[in-house]
DNA sequence: GATGAATGAGAATTCATTCAT
DNA sequence: GATGAATGAATTCTCATTCAT
């Protein structure tokens, strides 16, 4: 049970559940380099070696806080494909959930991508359970079918299609300072937001189904 | 002219540009924080007091730097429409020549990545001309009749249209480390990377065009 | 008795034992501030507690490395006199002992040296008996008898005798790397050391005997 | 001429010399690893940063501080056979030297035992001219005139013999503490360690002189 | 335009030791 | 006898920047 470790005697999350939380909330804002250990123990209140403790060095907790933010889309994509929809559905409501989802979880998108940035090095500490996206079985199914009924393209490969849906939506998050001021359009507006998921979803509807 | 700051006299570079140089490779690779001064001024064979002579700081280096990778863009940018063709030939074209410039000019992707990672901070010391597209107005005008002529889909933005295509090419770059593993498909593989142009092809020209 | 420190239940050494030896190791190879009780503990596999539980502290756990590194030298020194030899072969049998002691005890030479080199403050806590060498005496009677009947020089002083005899042979241990570069020879080289012995047997032989 | 590193402007020595001279101080005292490069500048009254800057790391501040004390003894063996001494006298004298050398500086003392307890790794960056002996040479031709006019053993070699003239001295020093328990006698006592010269040098005279 | 020396604050990591259980 | 969590101070080394020349 292991109990002991973070006991939960009524007094907040453990150490160690501290320490994991503020490092994502930093990491997300300043990246691996510009964060420092002890700006996380500072705001998190504890002590310093207890990141050396449980984490065995920043790696480590990056590591660490890589694999707690992959939980999260995980969890998002397990409920997209709760009932088994139409092509069509599929298709429009995986956008939308990728949208909903990178509007709402800051961190995963950030952490994702100063991690690209630095080469990947802390994945390779990762069990591919933790980075695999469930969801690319069941969209292989939807797509087998679809093609089998005519209502999608024939030429669709589950992969790269699942790169295509998430490049339309990331891109609003990953690129939105530097868009915002290629294109003219405020991409943190809300309402230009909404204009970006119901132009995706247009995209992706006619691009994959006939 | 700034002839003085560059003195084209036969011996290379002179020390402004190589401190850029030097500057846009380490920024690249390891970010703003993950780069030294020490660093660059020690691999551009440079003194460190130079770097703020010339560029005043290490923020006003990284905002040099990024004027410099825009540069890029906007040259191919400025090809893509060089003639006037159809919608159904600039959609293509367009996505295609995204994947190449993207493919070859890794600084471009990473040096905007850290900096919308940042916040965009940087970019706000950069001009106007410096980080708009040029492709847009084209890009606009073939909409335009390409809607009048019926060949493009009616409720098509711009700039929405232009992110959407940027979207689904950056992607595989951006989070190149994060999705192989997620899709399980080394997309620093050029077979791979094919596919993947071949694909977004694909989904953008049944997506835009009718 | 303390039998139950030890319990010798077939299970290996205690955990007393296996910190003192882990502990006379790392001492030997770093010295007191080089050696963490973390590495002592890790490598003992016992708890960081146990250490403070047994020894009071690490200063503690280095007195008792000391004694026991120092009964190790009692023993050999106890049996070069176990019969009641000449002066001739007492003084040749002790440099031969000595060498051999040194050459195969290195923890002994080191950890005493440490102890030299930060003042000899550990001895302090350790009893006379352990320290005193139990040759100092029979030599003393050698030195007497040999003096009486001629065979060795008058004016010699048994404890001055004894760091002369210690001296010729530890200095091989002690400064084994640095004289090995001011004399351009290998010392660790089990040849170089057979002739250091013979060297040094001869220069005490013609030393002290008439 | 490199004036400008130590700029001897009347201001005293410049800072790397104070850096070297206060390093030599405590690592004599406490060791490499006892020794923290925050008292070494606070003591010097330099910036941290400056030993990094001369000498690139703790570790190569160490050597440069062997290689320091390393000239000191070079200097007095260069005077011991200044002229060309008969056997005997060479001898005696070496011992002298050594014996008044090692009292009179306790840091080439220490600093050489923490380096061979140490396994030697700083001596690899030091020059062989730095650690090579001067006398060793003139040494030498005593012994080969002093073999050839009966005057000296002719079973001798320079080197072992050079080992024993200083291991007869040395262990007064490196030794001193344990010792002092070992023989109970205060070796830190000048008078007793007027009596250890006199039996020193009475030892190698007989030793090795017919 | 260019240089090497200098700075104080802060980086990640480890220290010996003690706590409650 | 034994454990894992916790601590505050100290460790080596590096940071961006400025000084005098």
């Amino acid at each position: 049970m292991k109990a002991a470790a973070q006991p939960s005697d009524g007094k907040g999350p453990g150490t160690r559940e501290r320490i994991l939380e503020t490092a994502i909330r930093f990491f997300t804002r300043s990246g691996f380099d510009g964060t420092s250990v002890d700006e996380i123990v500072t705001h998190a209140r504890v002590n310093k070696r207890m990141v050396y403790h449980y984490f065995g060095s920043k790696s480590g907790l990056y590591s660490a806080a890589l694999a707690r933010v992959y939980e999260r889309i995980a969890h998002v994509e397990a409920e997209v494909f709760s009932d088994e929809p139409s092509a069509g559905v599929a298709v429009e409501r995986i956008v939308t959930a990728y949208f909903r989802f990178l509007q709402g979880d800051p961190e995963f998108v950030s952490l994702l991508l100063w991690e690209n940035l630095q080469g990947g090095r802390h994945l390779q500490s990762l069990p591919a359970s933790v980075t695999k996206a469930p969801i690319l079985e069941s969209l292989g199914r939807v797509i087998e079918k679809g093609i089998a009924s005519g209502e999608i393209r024939a030429d669709i490969d589950k992969r790269h299609m699942l790169i295509n849906l998430m490049g339309v939506c990331l891109i609003y998050f990953s690129n939105r300072f530097t868009l915002s001021r290629t294109v003219g359009l405020d991409l943190g507006d809300p309402a230009v937001m909404e204009e970006g998921i119901r132009h995706a979803v247009g995209l992706v509807r006619h691009g994959f189904l006939r």
